[in-house]
Parts: structure tokens; C-alpha cells; sequence
DNA sequence: AATGAATGAGCATTCATTCAT
DNA sequence: TATGAATGAATGCTCATTCAT
């Protein structure tokens, strides 16, 4: 690298659109590293030099962008949990049939975790690591996410396509109870099989019972 | 052993049983402050002393029973599950049906933990605060329990009960991953509720789905 | 063992004469036992409990013989020492040539460290281990011998053996410098070899000096 | 290097040369404060936080530099026995008689620990505490000493000048060990005198004998 | 005298965070 | 913005010593 290019990169630094572009990518770096990081050690095993390097920065460059540890482990989740919902309310808002959201849902729980596993540890292991923790997250976006479950199962209700006779919220629980513990299982096998596939065979269960009729 | 030879012990200085029941029961007053302190503080944010103190000991005296802080957590889960599979196997030996049996596992899992909600967040967050101990967790106890459910399911599609279209593992990861999530959604509740009735509520849906017939 | 058995045990052991041989032989052991260990281990390294664990006995039990740990090491310096010396002394009373006489005590030096390999080390590595103890060690019993060797000396001045241009303190540092020296290599050498005939060695050369006359 | 050079670095935040210097210096300190500290309370009696006080850095300061305590000790000893062996054989290299050397050698062991008498004590004391230490430590600086004696030694039998009936080795070892009580007491001692002049009353009785010929 | 369970002071090391450059 | 050297609080575990039995 010549002094003249590294004046060219200077100036770019200093331009206002590429500025907030290298703050995003640095950010969005830390947090991929930090994933990475946490799922192969866990949260109280990663050192904030781990992240850094991983992520090619300094340690101190890693408090430009996020207040403590914590934070950064509450940013990923953060993060992944708004797009999740984003992207659960837009695609569940083309289906008419309630039945067929919660498909897609279920479908789209699992398509995303199984897609990255490093992102399903630490939503399935390290978030989970502290009382504290899952109680802010049950706050946040847990609960609403929960709560388009809920939702979309009382449409199905009043549409006539549901039991009437079972508490939404429970129904809500159940599905996610069961989801959550397909990705669980999922994580700790030994063996690799894809995931997304498993939501099917939970819907099965869960729309038709285990009963024969 | 008889009244007498009773007599003879207590007379002697250090008599094998009474040895043996205090070793035995400061044994459990640590894993019991131990429960108490990680439920509150969660493991890694819970000092040897904290658990010391509520147990009101010294410090040394947890290393004359425990080689470590993890040994510490390692017995909570072992002792419990230990327990847990062995009442589960008794109560539903007794039980011809097997959907009576799955009925009696579910309110069994449920009062368990519900009695005991220091025991449940230890088993619901701090048990799975590290990839590592999941991965021991589950190819132990755990993996046994989730065999227990599967082997009576399928006992059950046997014998015509249940459908046979029906895989009984996803079948058994259905049901522990809704009784497991009713556990976590109470333990993280504001509110104070009854947990163990929650178990009917799952296993209608489990037993029957949401679909109107 | 029976009651009887026991019955005459105790009845031994408050006997007077028997008392004091169990107290000096217990005495004994643990000093044996301390020497063993912190040969092997270093003084820093043994923990009482091992000493008390190579003795046969309980851990409280070492402290109704010695006051402390400190103190266990002080005992096998002065006891050996003592007995180094007492025997010196008696050796050399014999002996009338001053030359002879040092002979003598350089070839005891040597077979009494030879001898016992686990206190060669004792008094070689680990009393050497700490300041404060090379200052009381010095200003007690090692002072003593280095003056015996320095009287000697002295006496073959005066009946004209031995030079009378070389300060009597240098001589005797000289000669227990290089006894010293041969000790220590012989401990930390791989092979194994006599450490007594190395006293003639020594004394070719005291005696000689190494230039050719 | 010119005034000009320096000027020119300082002006640079950070030229390899000063962050070299900075850490050279740091690391040294941290080495004079370790020194100084063991010889006032022994190795195993000095805390980490003494060796960081003394140097006036913080605790975790020190293992910026060096990986344990115990490294520490072992720099100690690398760094003066690799310039005392070169400083050693430099200044014998002008010098054709070998019982010269050899007097070069014995002056300049005594003036070097006389003139540092904590680093004296360190080695005299402290470096002789563990077993473990002392095996590697004559395998290593100390032996390469040891030999550089026994050679001059040879030398000197070759070109007459020393009796042959006398093995080097053991030649070598009474050297090394006379000067090496001669620093042990020189410590040890109350009184408070120059250690450098020893090395000719040594030389006296090595060359010459001790008795009247 | 003997025991060994209990004590609790003591310490090397780690690592999140800061800040001068 | 970025760096990374420096900080210093924090803690699991050890072990010499005590003391009730």
C-alpha cells in the first residue's frame, strides 16, 4: 500500500455516507465475531480480546461501538429477534388462513436458526445463561414474539378453524415449547441433519394430536 | 440392626451412621444453599462464598464435600434427575394405559418443579448456561427422560392408542419442549400461579391438536 | 482386635517409661517422615497433612509434637546437626595429627550425607530456602562446625602442620565450601556414585593446592 | 546514533525504537523490584503485588511481561548467569596463564555478586529453594560455569603449570565452591565488608595448599 | 494422646474497561 | 476513529492450624 492510497482512504473515512457505512460494517463485524465467539466458548468463557480478534481490531476499538460485554450479547439479540418479527409479521401478512401462518411461522423459525447454527447456540444456550437476562428478554421481544403466536392462533379461533376450547396462550406456548426444543436438539446432536424440516413433523402433532380419532 | 447395637454406637465417639448423617446432611445444606444462590445469582455470577455463607460455613468446608464449583452443579442436576427418573419409572410402572402414563409423567415433571422454583431455575437457566455442560446434560440424565416419553408412545402406538404416523421421538420432543416451556414462562412470570394444572392444558392439545375435528 | 487386646494397649501406653517411648518414637517418625517429603516435594511444596500421611498418623496429631510447620524444619537441622557435631567431636578427640583430623571430618561430612540421601537434600536445597532461616541456621549450629574446623586448623598452625600465612576462618570456608559443593552435585547429578571418596579429593587438593611445586 | 536521531524519534508517537525501550525498561524494573523483593522475603514469602508496589505498576501489570511468577524467578537467573558467562569468557580470552584465568574468574565472581548484594542473596538463597529449580539450573548457566573452570583447568595441566594426579572436575567444583561459601557468608554475615578481596585468600590455599611444604 | 472436620486468611492470575497517544 | 498498554477489582481454591470429641 502506497502513501497516496492510504490519503484516498483517509478522505473516504471522512465523507459522510461512507462514515456511517464503515461504522455500520464494523458494528455488524463485532457482532458476527461476537456470535462466533460465544457459541464456540460461551459468554462467561469469551474474552472481549476473543471478539477483537476475531473481528481484526483493537480491544479498546470493540467500546466504540458498544458500551460493555453485556451489551454486545444483548445487541444480538436484539437484532436477530426485530428482523425475526419484522420478517414473521411480513410474510404471515399475505396467508389468509390462520393454520397456514403458524405453518409459515413454525417453517420460518427453524429455516433461520438452522441456517446459522453459531446464532442458534447463542440463542438456545448463552441467552439463556442468566436469570436476569431471560428476564429482560422475556420482556423484549420473547413476549412479542409469543404474542403473534397467541394472536394468530385466536384468528383461527374466531374463524372457526381452532378448538375453542384451549386457551390461546397456552397454544402459543406449546408450539414455541416445541419448536424451541427441536432447535435445541438440533444443536446438540451429534449428528447433522437439517432442521427446517422437523417444523412439519411438530405441526403434525400440533394440529392433529397424537390421538387416533 | 437392632435397638441395641443402637445403644452401643451412640455410646461410641464417632459411630459410622451418625458420621454418615452429618456428612450427609451438610452435604445437602450445601446443595441446597447452592440452589438457592445460583436461582438468585445465577452460577457464574455466584461466589463459593455465597454459598458458604448461606450455608453458613466457612469457605474451606464446601472443598471437603465438593471438589468444585462446578462438581456443585454437576450433583444439583444429577441428584435431581437421578430422583426424577426414578419416580417417574415407579409411578407409571403402576399405570396400564399409556396415555394415562404420559398424563402422570406431564403433572409429575410439573409438580416436581413447581414445588421447588429455586430447583426449576437452576434446571431451566442456569443449567444451560454452557454449551459444555448441555452436551454432558444431555447425553446423560436427560437423554434418559426423553427415552422414558418416547418408549411409552410408542408402547402406545403398540397397542393402538396413539397414531402410528407418528414419529415417537419427535412425538417425546413435543411434549417435554411444552412442559419445559410452561416451566420456563412460570418461573419468569411477574405473576404467581399454580404450575402443576398447566399439564392438562398441554396434553389436551398434545393428545388432541388445535384442529376442529 | 479385642476389647482385651485394647484394654492392655491403653494400660501400655500410661505406663511411664513406655509413654516416653512412644512420645520419642512418634517424634521420630514424623521427623522421618518430614524429612522423606520435603526431600521430595521441597519444604514449600509438602503440605502437613502429607508429613502426617506418611507418618501414619491423624494432621492434628503433628502438633502435639511439634509447634508448627516452621518448626518441623528446625528440628531436623538441630537434630542432625547436633548429632553432626557430637560425633565430630568425638572422632577428632582421638586424633592427635591436626591434619588427620580434618580428614576425619571431611570424610564423616560426606558419609553421613551420603548415607541419607533424603537429608543430604533437606540440608542441601530446602534450608537453604529462605533468608531468615540461612541467618538463624548460621548464627546456630552451623557456626559451631565451621569453628570446629577452624580450631583444628588453628591447632595445626600452632604445631606447625599447616601454613601459618592463611587466615584459619578462610581455611575453614574453603574446606567446607568444597564439601559442600561435592554434596550438592552429588544430589542433583543423574548418575549415581560414593560420595564419601570425594573427601580425599577435596583434601589432595587442601591440603596440596593445585600448583605444580 | 545522532542528537538529530533523537530528536526525530521522539517526534514520532510511536517509533519501534522507544516502544522497544519503554518495554526493555519496564521489564527491567519489573526484574530489579523481583530481585530486590526476594531477597528481602524470599521467593515463596513475595507476593506478586510486592514485586508490582516495588516497581510501581499495577498487579496485573507484571504479567504483561512475564507469564508467571515462577518466570520471573527463572529471568532472574538466565539474565545473570548468560552476562556473567559472557563476561567471564570475554575477559579470560586476553589472558594467556591459566592460573591467571582462573583468578581473572574467581575475582570477577565476587565482585559481580558484591556489588549487587540482593542479586547475590537471590542467588545464593533463593534460587537453591526448590529441587525443581536447582535440577534445571545445573543443567543449565550453572554447568556451562562449571565447565569453563574445569577447562581453564585442563588448560593448565597441559601447559604444566597444574599438578595432573588432580581430576579437573573435582578441581573445578572446589573453586566454585570456596567462592560460592565465601558469598554465602559475605550474606549471611552481620558484619559489612568487601566481598572482592576473598577471592585471593581463596586463590591462596587453591594454588598453593594448606600445608607447610 | 489422638483424631480429622472445620476454619478462614491468603494469593496468583484473569480480564473488562479505560485513556493517553 | 483506532490503538493496545495499563489498570485493579475480583475470586476459586489451598492448607496450616485449631479444637470439640
Amino acid at each position: 500500500m502506497t502513501i497516496h492510497s492510504v490519503e484516498r482512504m483517509s478522505k473516504n473515512k471522512s465523507s459522510g455516507q461512507s462514515v456511517r457505512a464503515v461504522v455500520v460494517d464494523k458494528r455488524e463485524a463485532i457482532l458476527r465475531s461476537a456470535i462466533k465467539v460465544f457459541a464456540e466458548k460461551g459468554y462467561f468463557n469469551s474474552k472481549v480480546a476473543d471478539i477483537a480478534g476475531e473481528a481484526g481490531i483493537a480491544d479498546g476499538t470493540v467500546y466504540l461501538y458498544f458500551k460493555s460485554k453485556d451489551e454486545i450479547l444483548h445487541s444480538i439479540f436484539d437484532r436477530a429477534m426485530a428482523e425475526f418479527i419484522a420478517e414473521g409479521r411480513r410474510e404471515i401478512a399475505e396467508i389468509q388462513n390462520p393454520a397456514d401462518k403458524l405453518r409459515r411461522i413454525a417453517r420460518l423459525h427453524l429455516e433461520k436458526l438452522g441456517t446459522d447454527r453459531d446464532l442458534a447456540i447463542v440463542f438456545q444456550i448463552e441467552l439463556r445463561g442468566s436469570t436476569k437476562f431471560m428476564q429482560e428478554f422475556s420482556a423484549a421481544g420473547f413476549a412479542e414474539y409469543l404474542d403473534i403466536i397467541r394472536q394468530t392462533f385466536a384468528e383461527g379461533q374466531a374463524s372457526g378453524v381452532f378448538r375453542t376450547d384451549i386457551k390461546p396462550v397456552v397454544c402459543a406456548k406449546v408450539l414455541y415449547g416445541s419448536l424451541d426444543e427441536m432447535v435445541t436438539n438440533w444443536i446438540l446432536s451429534k449428528k447433522s441433519y437439517p432442521l427446517a424440516p422437523m417444523a412439519d413433523e411438530v405441526l403434525k402433532i400440533f394440529f392433529g394430536g397424537v390421538m387416533v380419532k
